[in-house]
RNA sequence: GCCCCCGUAGCUCAAUGGACAGAGCAAGUGCCUUCUAAGCACGAGGUUGUGGGUUCGAAUCCCGCCGGGGGCGCCA
């Protein structure tokens, strides 16, 4: 908005410089004026200054430079006048403020968001095409809150970089082998056989009890007894059997591997069905192994891997020193096992091979525990050692482990947090919350908000703190629905909702002529950026800003609300523009909430 | 030993080179015959861990130190 405006401005002010002998203006970037009350455009001329007192300074002279950048402001605000699109200008401490025409620039943020709708606020197509990676718990374990972290996190990154322009690939990599899967595998078998209960999560969280007590019985405990050693021995026995026969194929080990896999993945697939997110791509680690064999032999031939099993070695890759680098920084990894077999690197970079040459894709986000910060390097790394261009552009959206306020979890230990527990328990409080605040709402319906308020209360608490941050998971604060929430937010969507019902229609078109509050003008600010907002957020992966630019416009409309008649305003014109002001928030409100994967209940 | 992340109000967190460092929670005061009080308004709370440096300008960039967390060739 307003480009064409700003670009005449900027002409004006390259000729003002060169008039005046003053050093080539540079890039201008223009930031929105920080102060309430007016809405504007600004810019800085301290760079400027800077280098014209450098000049100065090499005949002797010497000048302030903050003054001077004031000077150069001043002359270019009465050089300008009042130029077309803007209502003044000022010059202030070496700022040059330009001002919107309130009117006309009411109603241009206006129209925009009414005539774009669900799409105000998208960018230009990109050109390029993102595969995020997210959603990979392990099979045979339930879904715990940090799973749920993971997907929000990454379902938030897809839908951002989806909006602002870029054709986007969900893709989820679940890990349906390796020992814990074995585990569960030999211990169904031998202890649980037929016993699993009905129902998509508890045969879930079954899985979990089964791989808890599993472990149980497969590590060592203090103090234990030769007989009881011998038994834990004999079991572990049992379980590297049943893993060689995996590995063999062997039909009936393979057949009970499917049939708990599939347990999981159906509970796995409920669960992304209820938060919202939506897979395009299913990639199993079980189908990589092949693949991940088949690019060994290709990294060795490249001089990229060194064999070493010839002498009992493993393949492995020496990444500081193939990049060349003298300290040590990436490490070194194992690509091969001396045995032969593979290890999560080697699928890890058979997977990437495959999306960069199947899937045609230009920037592969991962969305994985932080704590694999290094290993992602080195898989950035050795992709392009391999030459791969895209992995310059590939991220590593790394996010902090959930705890809980006694202690890390475990799975091993069977200390983990099950989501569908917590989410339960949300939609339980949220519905008492309903019936109080308003019992007229339909059973039904009650229900369905109930939900929508209590997945979007949890999908917030895991997007408002910064991805690298450790979240400590407290239930209470977690369904506090008071201040920083995603209630919060519902509920201004909510009001702005229950105003245009009660009006009624909304009027096609309306003026802003008229002298608006500063809740209006703040209103109509916050609107405006937007656009901007979902840009700058999306290029450096962060949906962490949206997510405080929405609470940042609830706000702004709950201060609104309670001040300004909308319905009981008794001139027409007014009334019909305060009508399309609050319709184009709640757009924005909206479009802001289904970044965060929450949703816009119209009622609650 | 080396690498990464973090240190901001009593607590939980925003702000990654620009104007007076902002929110929420907790504690305090006021506001429901008015579009839903899951709300609004008003105060209070800060040498941004610390010492240097770069810059016209630093919470932000660089170096040292202190404190916390994580990681480092046959786990995933």
């Amino acid at each position: 908005m307003f480009t064409h405006e700003r670009q005449a401005v900027e002409q004006h002010i390259r000729a003002y410089c060169a008039a005046q002998a003053l050093p080539e203006v540079g890039e201008l970037t223009w930031s929105p004026v920080p102060f309430s009350g007016e809405w504007g455009i600004s810019t800085s001329f301290f760079q400027l200054a800077a280098t014209r007192a450098r000049q100065l300074a090499a005949s002797g002279e010497r000048v302030n430079v903050a003054q001077l950048a004031q000077e150069i402001a001043s002359g270019i605000a009465a050089h300008l006048g009042a130029p077309t699109g803007f209502s003044h200008v000022e010059a202030v401490r070496g700022y040059l403020n330009l001002y919107y025409s309130t009117a006309e620039y009411s109603q241009r943020v206006v129209d925009t968001v009414l005539a774009q709708g669900i799409d105000f606020g998208k960018g230009s197509p990109k050109n390029e095409r993102i595969m995020v990676e997210y959603a990979q718990p392990n099979t045979h374990h339930s879904f715990h809150i940090g799973h749920h972290r993971n997907a929000v996190l990454g379902e938030a990154l897809s839908r951002l970089v989806e909006f602002a322009g870029f054709e986007t690939i969900r893709a989820s990599y679940p890990g349906d082998i390796g020992l814990g899967v074995i585990t569960v595998v030999w211990a169904y078998n031998k202890f649980y056989r037929g016993q699993e209960p009905e129902g998509i999560h508890e045969r879930g969280q079954w899985l979990l009890k089964i791989y808890v007590e599993a472990t149980n019985l497969l590590e060592p405990h203090e103090g234990e007894t030769a007989a009881e050693k011998a038994q834990r021995e004999a079991y572990d026995a049992e379980r590297r059997d049943v893993y060689r026969k995996w590995d063999e194929g062997d039909p009936e080990i393979r057949q009970l591997w499917e049939m708990t896999r599939e347990w999981s993945l159906e509970e796995l697939r409920a669960i992304l069905r209820l938060i919202g997110v939506p897979i395009d791509v299913w990639f199993f680690e079980s189908q990589m192994d092949t693949p991940a064999k088949a690019i060994v032999d290709e990294l060795i031939q490249r001089g990229i891997a060194d064999d070493e099993r010839a002498s009992g070695g493993a393949v492995i890759v020496r990444i500081d020193e193939k990049l060349g680098l003298k300290k040590e920084k990436y490490r070194t990894n194992v690509l091969l096992r001396s045995d032969g077999t593979t290890l999560y690197l080697t699928k890890d970079l058979a997977l990437a091979k495959v999306k960069f040459e199947q899937y045609h894709v230009d920037r592969s986000l991962y969305v994985i525990d932080v704590r694999q910060s290094l290993y992602m390097q080195q898989v950035f790394k050795i992709l392009e050692l391999w030459g791969f261009h895209q992995a310059e552009k590939s991220y590593h959206l790394g996010y902090g482990f959930v705890s809980l306020p006694e202690g890390a979890m475990s799975a091993r230990r069977g200390r983990v947090v099950s989501f569908m527990e917590v989410a339960n328990e949300a939609f339980r409080r949220v519905q008492a919350v309903i019936t109080e605040k308003n019992p007229e709402l339909p059973e039904a319906e009650r229900r369905l908000v109930a939900e929508q308020v209590g997945l979007g209360a949890l999908a917030y608490a895991m997007l408002a703190v910064d991805n690298n941050k450790d979240i400590v998971f407290e239930m209470d604060a977690a369904l506090n629905f008071d201040g920083h929430t995603a209630p919060y937010i519902q509920n201004a969507h909510v009001r702005a909702n229950s105003i245009l019902k009660k009006a009624g229609s909304l009027p096609g078109e309306a003026v802003f002529d008229y002298a608006l509050t500063s809740h209006e003008i703040e209103l109509i600010d916050l609107i405006s950026r937007f656009p901007a907002t979902v840009q700058q957020a999306a290029l450096e992966y962060k949906p962490l800003s949206i997510a405080s630019y929405a609470y940042d416009l609830a706000k702004a409309f709950h201060s609104f609300y309670h001040v300004v008649p909308v319905v009981q305003t008794e001139q027409e014109s007014i009334r019909f523009a305060r009508l399309r002001l609050v319709a184009a928030a709640r757009q924005t409100l909206a479009n802001a909430l289904r970044l965060l994967v929450i949703q816009a209940p119209d009622v609650m």
